[in-house]
RNA sequence: GCACCCGUAGCUCAGCUGGAUAGAGCGUUGGCCUCCGGAGCCAAAGGCCAGAGGUUCGAAUCCUCUCGGGUGCGCCA
């Protein structure tokens, strides 16, 4: 709607539109203060302008009403034109809010390493991406989802340590343990099936570590991905990190041509404060191994070679220091690296019934996100973290989410949608009879909710946009809030407006619906 | 010390590409079921938008500084 709003208002104005919605609906659907900007540069008065232009929109068969109110030009919408677009909608509930972009999209999210299960802020960075996804294709980006695998180095080693020790703990020996290795009773677990797996010989000697190494990580991603799938949350590829050092040499002689290394102290270092960063990194160590700098490296530059428009990491906000030796690298291969979009997810804190909640033993005193998904539910999960913005700290009571009732929002929206199929049962119809009926002689409320319920898809699309998938959330709560208002003032059955009201209810369910599913949380037609 | 995030109602948080009277939920107080689902609705109370300057027609929003909280500052991953 807004689009259709800004191509009749372009064909007047020859200047950038800002369009916002007034906050007091007597205000009209959209309003805009261009008048403002304008009169700066033709220095006239502003009211004179909003005047001017309001008489030249008022043509326009699109609005019912245009007014000029201190400068502000305020827009309403035709019940014409709110009309045909919810017939339409309503026959393609596929398509409704689908825009066309074609920009295709790198996204990297989650990416824990493979040493331990997920944990509770793992699953802020998971359920933000996922949904930053669900939308952006949904909006028409082309999006593909991709998990990092931090299969090197010193802690896979470790679990491979941990396992062993625990598996020869497991078969009755005297273990000592070192003080540092992987806790929880995870670890336990994996222990008793690598015994059983790869047989009791493996853990009478410590070579054997590597392969045991090699077992657990793989059999941990497995769990990582079970937990996730738990969630709905899937990926297109995983990159193993382990893989891309094959690169390294061809990757090294590049940003050497690139003079972007040079060697010091026997070690070679990243010249990253050439493009922002507070000092060199070093990228190889003197005995000649890379560091996991390097394999970051090789990452972003595949990444760029696979040729997408643009690329979107999530990271964990204690990762932040990282962001200008990465895009300082990308640099250095002549990319802009402005096509690398960092999105941080900052901490979670979680209270249970007003006290912090207890650490699982499980994990090893982290909150374990699949003991939160069965006290909560997958949904519950999912909207708690959807309804704030990423970058900003988090603390949420699980009380909270188990109440059934309007502080649990997830409810709140769901006995909405729930309450419309009620309604049509009661009534005896079906949605599609009432599609095409009009919609005339409706009140002002009506027309207040339908515009609302059509604004989905400028919602998804600013969401998406701004990156603020709170926006949704918000979107949802206030019109699952407008209907239930909406029902409580309207008697709807047995009425003479009853198919016009009902097919509005649709309406709003539809947007509900498709709200929902872009959350990857489903509407309930029942409750 | 440096960098990033944050400071809005008692609590948890929206609002931030500057725009019309600062919002929601919870909590508190008080109303609404002989009527389509009360898992709902209505209302009241509650704010120097951390503080101080600046930019301008206009600032919670942008800039600077100060104060407070969090996180990060290995050649670990």
């Amino acid at each position: 709607m807004k689009k259709r709003v800004y191509e009749v208002l372009s064909k007047h104005i020859d200047h950038p539109i800002v369009l916002e919605k007034p906050k007091d609906k007597n205000f009209g659907h959209y309003a805009t203060p261009i008048a403002f900007s304008l009169a700066k540069t033709l220095r006239r008065n502003p009211m004179q302008i909003a005047e001017e232009l309001a008489e030249k929109l008022r043509e326009e068969e699109m609005f019912e009403k245009v007014d000029a109110i201190k400068g502000y030009v305020n827009l309403k919408l035709s019940q014409d034109f709110l009309n045909e677009y919810a017939v339409w909608a309503l026959g393609h509930e596929e398509d409704f809010a689908k825009g066309e972009n074609g920009t295709s999209i790198l996204l990297e999210f989650v990416s824990a390493n493979p040493t331990g299960p997920l944990h509770i802020g793992h699953a802020r960075g998971a359920v933000w991406g996922d949904v930053l996804a669900r939308i952006g294709e949904h909006v028409g980006y082309r999006i593909e989802r991709e998990y990092y695998v931090n299969d090197a180095g010193n802690q896979i080693y470790l679990l491979g340590l941990s396992v062993y020790l625990a598996g020869r703990e497991h078969l009755g020996f005297e273990v000592e343990w070192p003080e540092e290795y992987y806790r929880g009773e995870y670890i336990a677990d994996l222990a008793k099936k690598a015994v059983d797996d790869l047989g009791e010989e493996k853990f009478t000697d410590e070579t054997f570590i590597p392969e045991i190494s090699e077992w657990a990580k793989d059999r941990m991603l497995e769990l990582i991905n079970e937990n996730l799938a738990e969630v709905g949350i899937f990926f297109d590829h995983y990159v193993s990190e382990k893989s891309l050092y094959d690169r390294w040499d061809e990757i090294l002689t590049k940003l050497a041509d690139a003079g972007a290394v040079y060697e010091k102290d026997g070690k070679w270092w990243l010249k990253s404060t050439e493009h922002g960063d507070e000092k060199d990194r070093v990228v190889v160590r003197e005995d000649g191994r890379p560091t996991y700098l390097a394999g970051d490296i090789i990452y972003h530059y595949q990444k760029f070679e696979r040729g997408y428009d643009h690329y979107i990491n999530i990271w964990g906000a204690d990762h932040h220091g990282y962001i200008a030796r990465v895009k300082a690298a990308i640099a250095f291969f002549g990319h802009d690296p402005q096509r690398l979009e960092i999105i941080l997810s900052q901490m979670v804190s979680l209270l249970k019934g007003g006290e912090p909640y207890k650490m699982s033993k499980r994990a090893g005193n982290f909150i374990l996100m699949q003991d939160i998904v069965k006290e909560i539910g997958a949904d519950a999960l999912r909207f708690i973290f959807l309804t704030k913005k990423s970058d900003t700290h988090l603390e949420f009571d699980v009380e909270d989410l188990k109440k059934e009732d309007n502080s649990n929002p997830i409810y709140y929206i769901n006995y909405a949608h729930a309450r419309v199929f009620s309604l049509f049962e009661k009534a005896g119809k079906s949605q599609e009879e009432v599609f095409g009926v009009s919609m005339e002689g409706l009140g002002e409320d009506a027309y207040d909710l339908l515009f609302t319920a059509l604004l989905l898809p400028e919602v998804l699309e600013d969401a998406f946009e701004s990156r603020q998938l709170q926006k949704v959330t918000d979107y949802l709560k206030y019109l699952a809030g407008m209907y239930h208002k909406f029902y409580y003032d309207n008697r709807i059955i047995g009425t003479p407006h009853e198919e016009k009201l009902l097919k509005l209810s649709a309406m709003v369910a539809l947007s509900l619906r498709v709200g929902l599913k872009m959350l990857g949380i489903s509407a309930l037609k029942k409750m």
